[in-house]
DNA sequence: TGTATATATGTAAGCGCATACACATAAGCG
DNA sequence: CGCTTATGTGTATGCGCTTACATATATACA
């Protein structure tokens, strides 16, 4: 290539790179060489010196969750418009898979890490910021330490339960996502909130705890109809899930058992998965700027390599109420 | 590290390695000063002279798609349990997007790309293999030159059309893929041989092209609509599209316009994404092992790259008929 | 005309690793 | 005991690139 061109190696990378002093001459016939030899940089050679691989990680517990996607489409667009290569890791929710995967992602230098944790340890995160990577942490919080782009989860679940109360319902029972997550504490707080604020009692009999996954809805909502009589005003006449996931597989328990949603039992979810809009009921849910997170969490890790000691930032985006007929009953009209 | 453990590095690359004699003391020393330091290899180091990044990418033209996410975890799956990390690309079938991504990914000498190729060129690929990386096709087939994993795309879309031949429909719309693609004209073989070995003569203006995205289910079911009363039984009784996303779009249309799936018209999908089964009437489609394919697609390639000279390797798995209620009436039972 | 400054290019070192090669020591065998 | 072979370790080179440094020419200005 150098030879190709007739000038030094140092020439050559002078003028791809433009940086230094290159005369018009030379650049020239450097990228005249280039084009004849089909000629690309080995990305990986430059990062031995230059420290940066333009590679970013995604991981988060399972790119089948239709929240995802949405997520991983947003971070790959901003990405590979800035030049990055976005590896994705799905780690179960496992601990093991986790921390095996940022011991992996370290080793290959990767410049960053946007990260929806499942296991919730500051130190896993802080041994990837001591050795130099970006983290930005996207729908799940950890505290107020890092870099973060999420959605009001408080105030997304009070829209949630406040519709709900406003539809009536006073005994509107809870599937809650995993205990040790602050997107589940959040989302809890708010349905709680909401409940005080219209002065109806809380019960926590009204709560059941689920994993974020479809099965997980099922088995909540078979829980809850042993607690109690669904036929019974006084047992509950709305569910709201903390996802839609886990609100389409209370959906089936329901309609399984002879009830109707929403003339039994109302059921809010929470996301908007594509699924929402098409199952029937059509399901009423809040909805989740999931591209935009994505986007947004790329957008602020790459601006946090170039400034490693800018203050934290956090982006909370806002949730938004979708009715659909989960929730109410549709009026007039077929279907 | 090599001063650590008081050998030469040449002796800590061996240790670490496993290649070349080590005692076993000098190993051990090794062992614990990488423990002490908590030293990790540089992967991308090592990748300039082994030449293995141990890095594939999987390019597909959009992870929102529902088919998709399975066939990326498979890949993952597998993969990751082999020491490969997965590059994510979307294409959005958009011909400069691939190829942007392409050279991008020749730079980064990624081991392998598994493609689900969205513009079919040959040439494309050719200078991946020119560059020594591997290439699986999986999903979309180019001719017979390439490995690739598949389904019986023919055998697929003949399962479905018997199967609404089978309910008495003689007149079959066939909403296609983009014509372009070898698994759109598959899918339309099969439907179209279905149909001749039945005696039913087929009429091409029951077929109409969209892109596999649900919006085009839309647009395809208008442009039926136009074309027949769906009053008129010899205009037509079933859809079949070929996938489930234009199946969703499709009824969507039908139900506005106050048709009843499948009292008035039937659909059939194809693919079996997490939707089907849980939109209202439930669809019939035939089931794709997505899963496997990205797993199978990944277990090829990384086979393929110890032996690049092996003859072509073909995968092509079964489909499965999926009977729901978007082709046959729910009898008794609730819901 | 002499000196400072901008422009241009090449040489060499080094990024973190693998490995060919030289060398040293131990073991096996006639 | 001498020779071959197996074992163990270090030195040095190079992978493809960036960049500090040295050097050279052109331009500017006093």
């Amino acid at each position: 290539m150098a030879q190709e061109a007739g000038v030094s190696i140092a020439t050559v990378s002078r003028a791809l790179n433009g940086s230094g002093y290159v005369s018009k001459e030379a650049r020239e016939r450097v990228m005249a060489a280039a084009r004849a030899l089909d000629y690309h940089m080995n990305v990986n050679a430059r990062s031995l010196t230059s420290g940066k691989t333009y590679t970013i990680a995604l991981v988060l517990p399972d790119v089948t969750n239709p929240f995802f996607p949405a997520v991983a489409r947003g971070v790959e667009d901003y990405a590979s418009d800035n030049g990055y290569c976005v590896m994705l890791c799905n780690t179960d929710g496992n601990s093991r898979k986790e921390s095996d995967y940022l011991t992996m992602l370290r080793s290959r230098k990767v410049d960053g890490v946007i990260f929806a944790v499942s296991v919730p340890s500051k130190s896993r995160i802080n041994t990837l910021l001591d050795d130099g990577i970006a983290v930005v942490l996207v729908d799940r919080d950890l505290g107020d330490s890092y870099d973060i782009v999420k959605t009001d989860n408080i105030a997304g679940a009070m829209l949630a339960t406040n519709h709900l109360v406003g539809l009536g319902h006073t005994r509107i029972a809870f599937i809650s996502g995993p205990a040790q997550l602050a997107t589940s504490q959040e989302r809890f707080r708010g349905y709680r909130d909401a409940l005080m604020s219209k002065g109806i009692p809380f019960d926590d009999r009204l709560v059941v705890e689920g994993d974020f996954r479809m099965e997980s809805g099922h088995e909540a909502m078979y829980q809850l109809m042993t607690r109690f009589d669904c036929r019974d005003r006084n047992g509950f006449t709305a569910v709201f899930a903390a996802n839609d996931l886990m609100a389409v597989g209370a959906v089936t328990v329901l309609e399984e058992s002879g009830l109707r949603v929403p003339a039994d039992v109302a059921v809010m979810g929470y996301d908007d998965i594509n699924i929402a809009s098409v199952m029937r009921p059509r399901l009423s849910t809040i909805a989740q700027p999931k591209y935009e997170m994505g986007w947004i969490a790329a957008e602020t890790i790459i601006k946090r390599m170039s400034e490693p000691k800018e203050s934290r930032m956090e982006e909370i985006l806002q949730p938004m109420l979708v009715v659909r007929d989960s929730t109410v009953e549709r009026r007039g009209a077929l279907a």
